[in-house]
RNA sequence: GGCGCGUUCGUCUAGCGGCCUAGGACGCUGCCCUCUCAAGGCAGAGAUCAGGGGUUCAAAUCCCCUACGCGCCA
């Protein structure tokens, strides 16, 4: 048996496309909330848009979610697959609930037949705009026998409408925004089972999360206004409303609503480009709520424990993916070695550099550029020239060509085929002394050094870079370069 | 158009009437460290708290109006 105080939250997508990152916020304060306090997180698919709803979106959903590391207590595993003692979790498959219900209110004169064309609609709704009234004026709440088995007569197939009260106020008690007032009189009677006979967002979301005793509908700022409407439903029916938190939303660059056109929106896409799940959580964590410290970085277990409803911010965020990018690189490098490359996988099979290639091993590579990765994807891009020489980038090929580097180039060649150890301490002390020797200052070395052996201007410390490299390639590489300057 | 929500550095935010000449973080600039690049350390620029009225000895914080943005009705 459930318990009655038992907090319960849940993520209600709608599988129409990827879940992108406004979707994903909302799932991780769900989420958040329900581990936070011991309770119970519930994922349900609204695929009542039978036309737009798939499969695939439903995967991508779920893998989405997963990726995050979130896990759901309860919905389906996967298109066949369900856990969990509420039935389906797929509105599609819970029909005849929202039915009964349906019928119960018609019952009780609480929801009546509409049938009204579209055309008629949009003229109600002209003339509605005019006397400052809700758009659907109640028309066929008002019509008689008579005239309902004319309609009936002319075989229109009605939609039924729930009625809402016409006097006094309904307040949405909102744990974000407060008590949040709505008129009545203004409310339309809004649809609640269609033509076809399926019932619609408002009145499924009602009685699945009753049904589904969900204590704390955690969701967008867009669905406030529906919500007095969904209040009066759970009064009509003899329920006890769930409390209420709107979330604000995310908003691209340039304020407003974040979409396709800002860049990646989809939870996958940020997957892809090699940021680590744990960071875009705590980006998002971040993005609309806060504690009173300013924290930034949150363990995982530190976000559950701080996490909480007053902390959510009530004004819109704008998405920011160079914080994001920065906070990636602060769990990058605080990650363990075989971690990163067991991680960047993908990313280093991608580029060739897995099965592993003749050189070094990419745990000591990895450990020596460890400092410097900002996203998955750089893995294999700093850490290639161990394995392949690339040709010199511009600022490269410059040092290389500045008077007097090809006689540097040889002589280093000649002292690291001889000098021993090959390693680090060792390296330095040589090559200083070479400078010395030449009278040469260090800078006017190590450059161009640096330049011919990686094809760069920047990368690891030299001296380490040189031992892990191995004296063969060091030499060759040096000997190649120099060949290139004549 | 109606209703609703929102408005603190470029961005994310702290702030719940005196501790605010508004704090932190990202980004930016400079310095230090240094074989480069990062990382790190230090310093700095950056917000008349959307604007205007009140209330109060005292307001970013409470109230009202306006503007702008956004959402829902569509």
């Amino acid at each position: 048996m459930t318990d009655n105080n038992e907090i319960r939250t849940r993520f209600a997508p709608s599988p129409t496309g990827y879940l992108h990152i406004g979707g994903a916020r909302t799932t991780l304060y769900n989420w958040l909330y329900a581990r936070h306090c011991g309770g119970k997180f519930v994922l349900r698919i609204e695929d009542t848009d039978e036309v737009r709803s798939t499969a695939d979106s439903v995967q991508a959903i779920l893998d989405s979610i997963s990726w995050m590391g979130m896990d759901w207590d309860e919905g389906p595993l996967d298109f066949e697959h369900e856990k969990g003692p509420m039935g389906s979790y797929y509105q599609m498959k819970r029909l005849p609930l929202y039915q009964q219900y349906v019928r119960q209110l018609l019952a009780e004169g609480k929801a009546y037949y509409c049938y009204c064309s579209k055309e008629e609609l949009e003229a109600i709704r002209h003339s509605a705009q005019a006397e400052q009234r809700a758009s659907y004026d109640g028309h066929c709440y008002k019509l008689t026998d008579a005239q309902k088995r004319q309609y009936e007569a002319e075989g229109r197939k009605p939609a039924v409408r729930f009625r809402m009260p016409d006097e006094g106020a309904t307040v949405v008690p909102d744990l974000i925004r407060g008590d949040v007032s709505f008129e009545n009189r203004l409310q339309q009677d809004l649809v609640i089972q269609k033509t076809t006979g399926g019932p619609t967002y408002n009145f499924a979301c009602v009685v699945d999360d009753h049904a589904m005793r969900i204590s704390h509908v955690i969701r967008g700022d867009e669905h406030l206004s529906n919500t007095p409407a969904q209040i009066q439903m759970y009064r009509a029916l003899g329920w006890e409303p769930p409390k209420f938190a709107h979330l604000s939303m995310i908003l691209g660059p340039d304020g407003t609503k974040l979409s396709k056109r800002h860049g990646a929106t989809s939870v996958l896409e940020y997957r892809d480009q090699g940021f680590l799940a744990e960071a875009l959580r705590n980006y998002l964590g971040l993005l609309g709520w806060a504690n009173t410290e300013s924290q930034q970085l949150f363990a995982p277990e530190e976000l559950i424990r701080a996490f909480d409803l007053p902390g959510c911010q009530k004004n819109p965020a704008t998405f920011d993916p160079v914080k994001l990018t920065w906070m990636n690189g602060e769990y990058m490098r605080k990650l363990a070695v075989p971690d990163v490359i067991s991680r960047a996988e993908p990313f280093l099979m991608a580029a060739g550099l897995l099965p592993v290639r003749p050189g070094p091993t990419l745990e000591k590579v990895v450990a020596l550029e460890q400092e410097k990765f900002k996203l998955l994807k750089d893995v294999p891009e700093r850490v290639d020239f161990f394995y392949r020489e690339a040709p010199p980038t511009p600022q490269a090929d410059k040092v290389l060509r500045a008077p007097g580097v090809k006689d540097v180039l040889l002589g280093l060649a000649e002292l690291l085929q001889v000098c021993a150890p090959f390693e680090d301490k060792a390296l330095e002390a040589g090559i200083r002394q070479f400078c010395a020797q030449r009278g040469l200052k260090a800078g006017a070395v190590f450059h161009p050094l640096r330049a011919a052996v990686s094809g760069r201007t920047e990368g690891p410390t030299l001296f380490l870079m040189l031992e892990i490299m191995g004296r063969g390639t060091v030499v060759s590489r040096l000997q190649g370069a120099a060949a290139k300057l004549s």
